[in-house]
DNA sequence: CATGAATGAGTATTCATTCAT
DNA sequence: GATGAATGAATACTCATTCAT
């Protein structure tokens, strides 16, 4: 029971701080939203912020496990960025609540939590930027700002949770699919995804979200 | 005096808005980055979300004038397309704020305000769809979900407003031109963007903004 | 005790609207005379104007309901006036707070809420109209304007409320057949309020009001 | 000029007060009414409690100025009482506003100015008590309370303020006289008010307050 | 004469949070 | 577990008033 509530009132938290921001998002909101009496809520979590904080490692560590997952083994530059935007694209596809909180919310965080969140966002992305050197230096990628170029990638990638919907008439391998051939064009590659990573990228999120993809 | 004042606030609000958000946002901390006491601040202002709504529409009426500009006359795909590019990045690059505030803060909209900044924002991705449309039909762009790509090309653009600073290593020119490569080769287009195109769009900017770019 | 919590704001907020009226009683004021902090008067009541609703409401309605007890069954018009004068006084002494703020703040309503108030005052000043029609179609009241004889008396009769203290030499008993003598003689009529009537209005006012009278 | 414009404000106030309280008016309101701007009202008044507070003292002063000059050389009891009744009636026929500032205001005033206005009042309603008490010495009126009788008789014709329209089909010749019947009436005379003495009443108040009546 | 600008104190209302029951 | 009651501090916004120009 208590753990149902206690996840009934992250889920209330994450759409509702992805709708209408965490300033935006009252307590009585939350109460209404979770189906409890605001002096409840305070049964299931700590602060407003405490719930904030939660969410982002959260979603942010899914992330990272997730990606490490996916392109554990992976010695193929093209492999593993096709993997990484591939994940990356599933997982805002599937989750963008979650993700619209972490991209938008970062400012309503105190600086110690910030810190903590900016510690893991780093760490995701120095995947893609190994992803990235290894292809330049491989011969496989051509681009003279890597940096640029992969924060260029990741919010394109990141923008599917402001607009994709599972009810619209893009599958989600589609989706994927299409997202991996835009991103190793852009970095001056012709060869396409192999379908056998993009599998295993649904599988990898399939089970770090538990949700079948 | 009373004109300076006013944009004082404006500008107050705009950094505010970029860097709190709008709910986080008090009208104290505006009153104070202004210079003025919160009831002065109701001299230069209706509500706060007037002032929110005026911040977005003209940002957004900016943009779309200055992409009608960089665009007017341009026959061919790969020019326009190329066009809107460094002109979106340029205008995120140097106004990353107020981008930000047009981009991140739509939900704390009212339902009629939202309505306007909505119809600016169609008619300015509109441009997209037909710069990438009529490239396809013309056999300089392969891509079987222009509209995918296209909202996948501007949200990496606007990604430029999170993280682009004039401090850092990076030209204008530079970041505009890498940009316009990475679009265009995600685009399946070989070809560059000329760089008197590149030019025409700094003029633009300049000239619509109102600094020297 | 949230029973009477609620009650004690109603009380305060009755005292207040009488004596400094509606806009002159801050909601800071309302809460020190109810004990409360400002915070906490809104456990207890919607806006500041719901309250001012509720109360008038609540007075009419009683004022209306013991009008219609206290004439019920009678078919004659000198009874029915002069009961109508003598509960209508009996009220304005004993209520003279709820009394003011309903003849005082009328101005101080949404125009939604003032039209349900203007129904409950019309059905009740339409008992005082029918008692002098009536009165005058038998022969026993004597007036060629009834409306304005009507209006003049109920003024006459509701000033009580501005005056009248039961710490004073009068009576509530001399003050109601004084003034029914009054009205009825003004409408030519000689006979007087029988005191069977005059205690019918005591009881019934004291049981609407829940009042030793 | 000045002068005009010190009436205009005047007028702006009496209209704002009566209507919606003197609480509930606001400078800029008065401003507005008076087509000023709030910073220019300052050089037409004091504070806006030093406006009500002339206001308050013009209207009363007049209203004693007209009584004793309507009474002035009356020995008759019937006729001082009459004409006290017919000149509050026109005058608050013909100056509704003035006058429910006067009767419902007092609330707002300062202890002080409430002192000076209370006096006035006082004066006037001294001319009624002694008409009431010399005709009840003289045998004409018949009344155990004369203090009582007099202030329910004063509240009677007050009310005409609250109802009473120029456009209606009641003139003020009919309204005063009717009046004044039921006062006469309700004191237990039956002689009427001469047609003379109602006239003199519309002199009056037509000089006093510099209306055609 | 007139007013735009300015403001300290005030407005009604909501905030996140605690705690006794 | 659950919640009604409670509140200090904050919210956006308005107040009556002053004053330099």
């Amino acid at each position: 029971m208590a753990v149902n509530t206690r996840e009934r009132v992250r889920q209330a938290a994450v759409k509702l701080f992805a709708t209408k921001g965490f300033h935006g998002t009252g307590i009585r909101d939350l109460a209404q939203e979770a189906e409890l009496s605001s002096a409840s809520l305070y049964h299931y979590m700590g602060t407003k912020e405490d719930l904030l904080v939660a969410i982002m490692n959260e979603s942010l560590r899914r992330l990272l496990d997730a990606a490490e997952q996916a392109t554990a083994g992976l010695a193929d530059p093209v492999s593993r960025l096709g993997s990484l935007v591939a994940l990356h694209v599933l997982a805002h596809a599937i989750q963008p609540e979650d993700t619209r909180v972490v991209d938008n919310e970062v400012h309503a965080l105190t600086p110690a939590a910030r810190d903590g969140v900016v510690a893991l966002r780093d760490a995701y992305e120095r995947l893609w930027a190994d992803a990235i050197e290894d292809g330049v230096a491989a011969g496989v990628f051509h681009t003279d700002q890597p940096s640029v170029t992969r924060l260029a990638l990741v919010e394109m990638c990141s923008g599917v949770a402001r607009w994709y919907s599972p009810r619209g008439p893009l599958g989600l391998d589609q989706l994927a699919s299409h997202y991996a051939e835009l991103a190793l064009r852009a970095l001056g590659c012709t060869r396409p995804l192999g379908s056998a990573h993009l599998q295993n990228c649904r599988e990898v999120v399939s089970g770090v979200w538990r949700v079948p993809v």
